[in-house]
RNA sequence: GGGGAGAUACCGAAGCGGUCAAACGGGGCAGACUGUAAAUCUGUUGGCUCAGCCUUCGUAGGUUCGAAUCCUGCUCUCCCCA
């Protein structure tokens, strides 16, 4: 993997660059769509090539891990063919569940014991075979095992879970420099910065990522509760830190307001759920703000979804038929509007990436900030 | 024609003398959702000048301190027999 930076804006710390992988290039800033057990809920890979212009999608270790297992996966020659996305994959550590599934898990020293959700067999995850399942799924990205602790943790706790992360990290990156790639293409390992609320702790832990001078670097632990100026802080003190030639991937962020604070921070990579799971919910992104299209004011609205739009039912639907199709629960309505989000997503930080190379960033940012969290 | 059962809020359906503006489900309305145990979850759903008051349980009367609940007439539904 390599990283170019393109542009930098003179106004804030926002950069464009571009990622190559051996499945292709990803234009940074990028918005990554999740895909926890292999598929983007809801959309086939043809409309993420051409309705979202997807560069790369997550899957999730965890997951994969439990279902359909290391096994299909391995016959499969990967991820990429089993689930027929060529373009890059990144794959979370399962760092994510330590915190989301908290109650069927144990810490130790030595990793996390979980307790399946799907039939309560436990297993043991440890910074090694995290990387090893990520081999074996055949990310293109892989992640380090962390701790992620929740937004209202006090010091000492962060501190003590900062420390057992790096520990993680450490092994984790020995364990990734003595193995080799499954399926004959080039991967790569992201260590992430924890720290919670901390500043103190958001720089030693930087510092301590930085040191290892990976191909890139992530940022984990935020929006898990904590304050919105606390997670723009905590971007800043690490983002002074992380190497600038490097992408920055901020994890699990966000709402398009968060993304684009982020990306003023200089912030490269994103991911969410949001998207996704608010679109299948009824929630849909616009330029103009948030609409919730269950809501009665457009039940005779036969204006196009979203006249702004960059996937083509925007047009081709109406916010009326989309309001039907959530009130009669159609499986079609949180398709499209997953579908829609993730366009919608795609087009913020592409643009960004075009107003960051025309330096007209901040105004435009500034602009966009505040509309995009309107209802309408 | 004879016998029986029933009519409850938007719908279905509990309640069967006071703690009932009325359980529960559906529907309606609104909200939440940030490295996905989520096509999920939560709230709300008679009116108002809203810690109180007013109008509601087919309809008209009656009994009672007090009725959705008991009695009578009427209207309408459903079932069985002929």
């Amino acid at each position: 993997m390599q990283f170019s930076l393109e542009h930098t804006c003179q106004d804030t710390s926002a950069r464009a660059g571009e990622i190559m992988t051996d499945h292709g290039r990803i234009s940074t800033p990028i918005f990554m769509p999740v895909g926890t057990v292999g598929s983007v809920k809801g959309i086939h890979v043809t409309d993420l090539e051409k309705e979202v212009k997807a560069s790369i999608i997550l899957g999730n270790t965890y997951h994969l891990y439990l279902r359909p297992g290391l096994e299909v996966l391995r016959q499969a020659g990967g991820l990429h063919r089993f689930n027929g996305w060529n373009r890059p994959i990144l794959t979370d550590s399962g760092g994510f569940q330590v915190f989301s599934l908290s109650e069927n898990r144990k810490l130790t020293h030595e990793g996390a014991e979980f307790r399946s959700h799907l039939d309560g067999s436990k297993h043991l995850f440890t910074p090694e075979n995290v990387v090893d399942i990520q081999r074996t799924i055949g990310a293109d990205i892989i992640m380090a095992f962390d701790e992620c602790p929740p937004g209202d943790t006090d010091y000492k706790y962060a501190l003590n879970s900062m420390e057992l992360t790096h520990q993680w990290l450490k092994r984790g990156i020995e364990q990734f420099d003595h193995t080799e790639p499954h399926y004959g293409y080039g991967q790569t390992f992201f260590p992430i910065v924890q720290g919670a609320g901390f500043r103190d702790l958001r720089k030693r832990s930087a510092e301590y990522v930085a040191s290892f001078g990976r191909e890139g670097n992530a940022i984990g632990g935020l929006a898990v509760g904590e304050p919105e100026e606390v997670m723009y802080e905590m971007i800043e003190v690490v983002n002074a830190i992380l190497p600038a030639d490097k992408p920055r991937y901020l994890m699990g962020v966000g709402t398009p307001v968060n993304i684009l604070e982020a990306i003023s921070r200089g912030v490269d990579m994103f991911d969410c759920v949001m998207p996704t799971r608010n679109g299948r919910n009824g929630m849909l992104f616009t330029r103009q703000g948030i609409i919730n299209l269950r809501n009665e004011k457009w039940k005779h609205d036969f204006s196009p979804l979203d006249v702004d739009g960059h996937c083509s039912f925007d047009t081709l639907y109406s916010r009326a038929y989309m309001r039907h199709l959530f009130i009669a629960k159609e499986m079609l309505g949180p398709q499209i509007a997953s579908i829609h989000n993730l366009a919608f997503y795609r087009w913020l930080v592409t643009e960004a990436r075009h107003q960051i190379k025309t330096g007209t960033f901040l105004q435009w940012k500034n602009q966009m900030v505040s509309q995009l969290a309107r209802r309408l």
